[in-house]
DNA sequence: GGAAGGTTTAACCAGATGGTTAAAAGTAGT
DNA sequence: ACTACTTTTAACCATCTGGTTAAACCTTCC
């Protein structure tokens, strides 16, 4: 039956993910996945022959997600700084829904870094910033952007928008402490770090 | 044996170090800890009676590293400008020391939250801000820095320089792709990202 | 040399863990 | 109702893991 197939191998890929981003790797149990299923250890086996599988399954689901949203960056039709304040936007509203992901990805590549590698690989970087240098000439000049300091910059406008989330953990801690919240941050940061950069470029 | 028991005692911590900063808690084994350290598994727990005590002896040396150089930040001595300059020169000198740090801590801060919670508790946060506050009125009033988006500031310092750390497996094979090497960028990194911040600030 | 102390080892153990198996239960087409 | 098929289960297994034990081995001091 395949409506019900769909649903008990969605049932368990939704329990493996939350305890895959909970525990990471190392730390999840097939039985607590299976628990959290409602189901048999042995059923897990049968949808997802291994472990490793399962994982794998879960991983590049994620993995993909946080990548999404990048693509508007080559866009012809924003200008350079539309373009950084459209991705702190839609960044940090991503991360805001699902705000486990950036620590477990940076986990799991720490844990099998291989694995990371060729997935960035894929991705033809030189190519990247071609295609930006020649979409944004001008502003390029202006900001002193050269290929030599690109790696800096882009670096940089990630870490705003991914650390918060990386150290939640530690942020909301201190956060909490001066009396505000986290989810607040969050939303403020939106613009915060769009004005960030773009003054910091000035 | 005083000297021969230290000795012992101090190859142990460091393998374990080594083990668990490779896989963290979940990943590592006390098998390869002994292994490492060249002794028997028996004679860990001779030691650290059990993983647990050991794991929290490591990660409290470890931890305390990542937060030293903080407390110059407080100085009378030093203007707003040059603390950000100091702390970008001597933190990014530590991470390059210990590249897998952040990754560590901020592994361990997910997998075991209220550990962390306890930790960052200790400092009197909103004592730290009315400090730097008193001590930098000019500077804090021209930058427009208030106690609202002081912590928007505070992490995008961290950002700048942890992050690089904490995805060094992406950004090394980015770096890489485009003829770039991570030290090189680290270097270069103790100048840029305090101008960047410098800058944001103006 | 031998008693007393700490140090190191090999062998062992209970429990957890990922994975398997074979049979029962359910489903659909005839 | 029967067959062929997929789905689900309980029971089981080999291996791994953190931890223990009891005996051997040093060192030191008398």
């Amino acid at each position: 039956m395949v409506a019900k197939d769909r649903q008990t191998e969605e049932i368990i890929f939704e329990a493996a993910t939350e305890e895959f981003i909970h525990k990471g790797m190392d730390g999840a149990r097939m039985q607590e996945i299976a628990d959290r299923a409602g189901i048999n250890k042995a059923l897990l086996h049968y949808y997802y022959r291994s472990k490793e599988k399962l994982f794998n399954a879960v991983f590049e689901k994620l993995s993909g997600q946080i990548f999404k949203k990048f693509a508007p960056v080559l866009d012809d039709n924003l200008s350079f700084e539309e373009k950084i304040r459209f991705f702190y936007r839609e960044h940090l509203e991503i991360l805001r829904k699902n705000p486990r992901l950036p620590a477990f990805i940076l986990n799991e590549m720490n844990r099998n870094p291989e694995w990371m590698k060729k997935l960035i690989l894929k991705i033809d970087i030189p190519k990247v910033w071609e295609r930006l240098e020649s979409l944004h000439k001008e502003d390029f000049e202006r900001y002193h952007i050269t290929r030599d300091n690109f790696p800096q910059l882009m670096t940089s406008i990630v870490a705003l928008s991914v650390f918060p989330f990386a150290a939640r953990g530690i942020f909301s801690t201190i956060l909490e402490s001066m009396g505000y919240d986290f989810d607040d941050y969050i939303e403020k940061r939106k613009i915060y770090a769009a004005d960030f950069v773009i003054n910091a470029l000035r």
